[in-house]
This record gives C-alpha cells, sequence and structure tokens, in this order.
DNA sequence: GAATATTTGTTCATGGTATGTACTTAGGTA
DNA sequence: TACCTAAGTACATACCATGAACAAATATTC
C-alpha cells in the first residue's frame, strides 16, 4: 500500500495541484511510524536492563545522574529526573536497600540530606554506562563514517523541529 | 567541552591513530543524547494528549488500534498493544466505562468477544488522530522538502541500526 | 461420542511509576 | 520573636503491567 503511494508520487513528479498534500500526508504518516518504532526499541533497551541488573527503571535512571557529581540533593535528583520530589524519596529508599547509595546529612544545613553513591553503586553505575556506550557504539559501527554524520544531524534537525512545534502547540 | 572536542577532531582532521574512537566517543555520546530527547518530547507528547482528553495513555492507545477493523478480539489487542491478557481487560473495561467502546458475543464462537468502536469512540478516534497527524505534518513543514526525505531516510538507517544492534545483543 | 487439550477472557495478587497534599523540621527574614 | 520559605517524608490515589489461577467454550484425539 505504502509502495503504491510512493510510486503514485514518484511518477506524478511532485508536479499536481494536490500532490504536496498526498506527498505530505505519506511523510507524516511515515516519520510517525519510524519515531514510534525508534520509541519502542528505547523502551526496549531500558525494560532489558532493568530485567538484566534487577533494579527498576526509575533507580537505574537515578544511578546514572551521578555522572561527575560527587553527591546529590533529593531535590536536584527531583529536578533531573523531572519527577516529583516525593518519588525520589521512594527511588532512593530503594537504591539505600540495595547499598547502591548512601545519604548524610549537610554539614551546614540540616534539612538537606547528600546523596552519594557507595563503592557498589559506582561500580554499577560505571557498568551500566559503559554497556549504553557501547550499545551506541555498536550502533554507529553498523553504519559508513559518512552515514554516522548524517544520522546524527539528521537527529539534530529532528530534535529541533520537535521542540519548534511544541512552542508552537500551547 | 564538546564543542572543543569537536574543534580538536576538525583540526586533526581524522587522520591520528586514536582519533577515530575519539570521535566514536563523541558521536555515540552526540547520539545517546539525541535519542533520549526525542523520546522525552515523545513521552511528553502522548502525556500531553491523555490530559487534554481525559483519558489514560494506555487506554488511547488501544482507541487507536482501530484503523480500517471494525472489531476487534482482546487477544488481538493484546498482540498490538504488546502487553499482557489480563492488561487489556483493564484498558478495555476503562473505554467502556467511558462509552468509548463496546462489546458484544460472536456468534460463532462464544469464548470471543468483539470489540467495537462505539459513535463517540468513533469520533475520539478521528479527533485524535487528526491531532497526531497534525502535528506531524507542522513537524515536517518545518523543514525543507530536500530536508524532509533526509530526515525520514535516516530514521529509517537508524532503525534498522537499532534493530540489528538487538539482534546481536542477545 | 466421551475424554482430553487448547483457546479466550477474567480475577486477583503483586510490584513499578508517578503525582499531589499534608506534614515535620530547619533556615532565613522582618 | 514571629513568620515565611525550603527540604525531605508519609500517605492516599491512580495508572501501567505481569503472571498465576481459573471458568467456559471450542478443538482434537482416541
Amino acid at each position: 500500500m505504502a509502495a503504491i503511494i510512493a510510486n503514485m508520487l514518484n511518477t506524478m513528479n511532485n508536479r499536481e495541484t494536490d500532490s504536496i498534500d498526498v506527498l505530505l500526508d505519506y511523510q507524516s504518516q511515515k516519520l510517525q511510524d519510524l519515531i514510534e518504532e525508534v520509541v519502542r526499541c528505547c523502551k526496549e533497551r531500558t525494560s532489558f536492563l532493568s530485567k538484566k541488573f534487577d533494579i527498576p527503571e526509575a533507580e537505574l535512571r537515578c544511578l546514572m545522574l551521578f555522572g561527575e557529581e560527587r553527591y546529590l540533593t533529593a531535590k536536584g535528583i527531583s529536578q533531573k529526573l523531572e519527577v516529583a520530589k516525593s518519588r525520589v524519596t521512594k527511588i532512593i529508599n530503594g537504591l539505600v536497600q540495595k547499598s547502591l547509595v548512601e545519604s548524610i546529612d549537610d554539614p551546614k544545613d540540616a534539612r538537606i540530606k547528600l546523596i552519594g553513591l557507595t563503592s557498589k553503586g559506582q561500580k554499577k553505575s560505571r557498568e551500566l554506562g559503559d554497556i549504553t556506550k557501547d550499545l551506541h557504539q555498536k550502533l554507529l559501527l553498523e553504519l559508513e563514517s559518512e552515514q554516522r554524520k548524517m544520522v546524527i544531524s539528521c537527529l539534530e534537525i529532528l530534535r529541533a523541529s520537535m521542540e519548534a512545534v511544541k512552542v508552537q502547540m500551547v
């Protein structure tokens, strides 16, 4: 069906009155399907890692937040993860119970708890980061050098357009 | 920081011994970030629609399954949605309570219930589909004609590569 | 044709994701 | 000191999703 339309479009050579609309219809459907599949594939990946490590997805996400920073606060984590503060409490509790993270009192402000990775947590975090990086490198190695650059710049264009549409949506 | 590395890479002209690895490192990080942002943007969109229609995301997804088909079975929905059968029961219950969907007994097989959209459900489904289509068209209209084709073919390449990596992962 | 197996859908227990409100405690400010 | 704001927690609620156990109907096999 899609092939038929594609052929139609080719033979029409994009010169007819509504061929532009037909083309746009076809392309937007294609775009929708492709994005959906990419998203699905990412969801599969995170779910796979969650099962592999036997750690809930939200906790994994939290674990990956400690990039260079030694300590994070619950509030900071809440902002980076884009979830409510109360959600962070639960996530941290899970990680503390697994001894991946520990919280100490801020010496200057007793309201604040500093959350830091334990050595076990650091190991897991590094391991997880390595797997993710490896996965993306493998993905790039599927491509020719020129394709890599093109795919990345196309994603950049796509992201910018999505942002632009989001803004004008309101 | 990324800009520094990018400049470094340009001046090196990709000829040094490890420049390929450095480039790959840079590109894989970039790829990871871009994909993450695209995924986040999609999640925002579905969450936005769910709030706008006051219908849970899973139910919206289900609503969009009735493309041309008059009736779907719970099993069919389960496969299309890629969720457990028991989940479908809940989703259908929600949609029935909102009078968006109704289930009738299959005349040939008493085990099977045929799920079909009510007229209200058809309206919602069409409305939802129109919004989604409009969104993707707006996105494409942000781009030049040539860019559109390129972004779509790049997404196709990306999807294929993700699939290839997934397969070799096991 | 009766016994057995399979298919369809439901219920229930469980666990993960996420929010918002109310609350406690601690710091800042007037 | 009295008041306000900030940080974190507890709790109620709702949604997402699975798997096991089950009931009813249909298929298969002998």
